[in-house]
DNA sequence: TTTATAATCTTGACAATGTCAAGATTAAAT
DNA sequence: ATTTAATCTTGACATTGTCAAGATTATAAA
């Protein structure tokens, strides 16, 4: 509750950059991307059409920032799920990550989508976008190192069980959040599913 | 190279339909989804601005085409996968099968981003979509339930490992479709690495 | 073959959007 | 108090999706 509501002067707005962001990820939950104008989020916060130019630039620019406030957010998840476990007991938190990752993903479906949507990825550059993005992997495969170290799963390329995790957990976020499997009548509840499947997962490792 | 090319007739184009569908995936292998238009993909067919509404009505309805059309590529792809294998190797099938899914997704990119994107999967309905999307799932369970069959993975709810091999491999297939790998010089070779994390995969399940 | 009907494509129009330029208002710094 | 920078508004323009009405061609019916 701690905002800096600077008091708005009915022309300087005070927080508009995060008051559209906010904007802009309510208007995503209920229209999808493709739903999000810079106008209608302007609207939104009442401001004029041009106003969030001036914080972001253009489109690509709103969804750059909300794609690294969504990676700070999902940084800060992880590591809180990490850190819920003693320090030798590394496969549990092999597990508690990736579920960190996709509870993060169903919960926070519009930063979810953002942070991976294709566009961004492809042309650059972002510099800081690029940094934050990269955190997520590396947090995993710092686990998966802990795990080899303390022999709880048998030795391999980090590198690659790393990735083999990621892309488990990365596959299940985005099937949950698209709604590819409940629109299928595969699925209950999400995290129950999800918590199915990093079993599997890391069961298998462990045999590996 | 048996087109029906009817003699275009410079007013009645001939085959308007799937040569749009084709400027539109070129369109998108160069700018991305967000750069297709239709009146973009129009101008690439030498046709009117309002031509395209004709055969697909809007927008969505262009893209659920080519999802269509793309998901039926992709069904060929994995049921011939399968029938290079004899059918008592089925273990083997459920590596070709996973294979040949990522496989699609990197040589048809375009076709896949479409086929997955968010804004088709929300509102339909587009019944014939549905049904062709349901197929590749279903061509991965039954291959499932052959390796159990045959012994060669532990019992365990058909749908959770079916479904824990789809995740995977449709994780894989993202990250690679999106370049979030290469981009962060993860990656040499795309099919190289899908190997890789498949044989993990299978490997996992096996001692499951 | 001639005619009627449907399919296909064009033209013209409208509202909505991203983006830019120029100006108005307020905050911050000097 | 004055200058400078930051923030927001207004107005404009090209582009886009979409609709309606009309033109052209294919197809079916007579």
């Amino acid at each position: 509750m701690a905002k800096k509501s600077k008091k708005p002067s009915s022309y300087h707005h005070g927080d508009l950059k995060q008051t559209l962001i906010g904007h802009a990820l309510s208007i995503i939950d209920n229209e999808g991307i493709g739903g999000l104008t810079l106008r209608k989020a302007a609207r939104h916060a009442g401001v004029s059409h041009a106003a969030p130019a001036h914080h972001f630039g253009d489109m690509k620019g709103l969804m750059v920032a909300i794609a690294i406030k969504g990676f700070s957010k999902m940084i800060l998840q992880m590591e809180k799920a990490l850190s819920q476990t003693k320090d030798d007991n590394s496969l549990l938190k092999l597990k508690l990550i990736g579920l960190a990752y996709i509870e993060f993903a169903v919960q926070h479906r519009s930063f979810f989508k953002v942070m991976y949507h294709s566009e961004l990825s492809k042309k650059g550059p972002y510099p800081d976008l690029e940094k934050e993005s990269r955190i997520p992997f590396k947090l995993l495969k710092s686990t998966v190192q802990d795990c080899q170290d303390n022999q709880l799963i048998k030795k391999g390329d980090i590198e690659n069980i790393a990735l083999f995790a990621w892309s488990t957990v990365h596959g299940i976020a985005n099937l949950l959040v698209d709604s590819q499997l409940k629109s299928k009548g595969l699925l209950g509840d999400d995290m129950q599913y999800a918590d199915h499947v990093t079993n599997l997962l890391y069961t298998g490792l462990k045999y590996q």
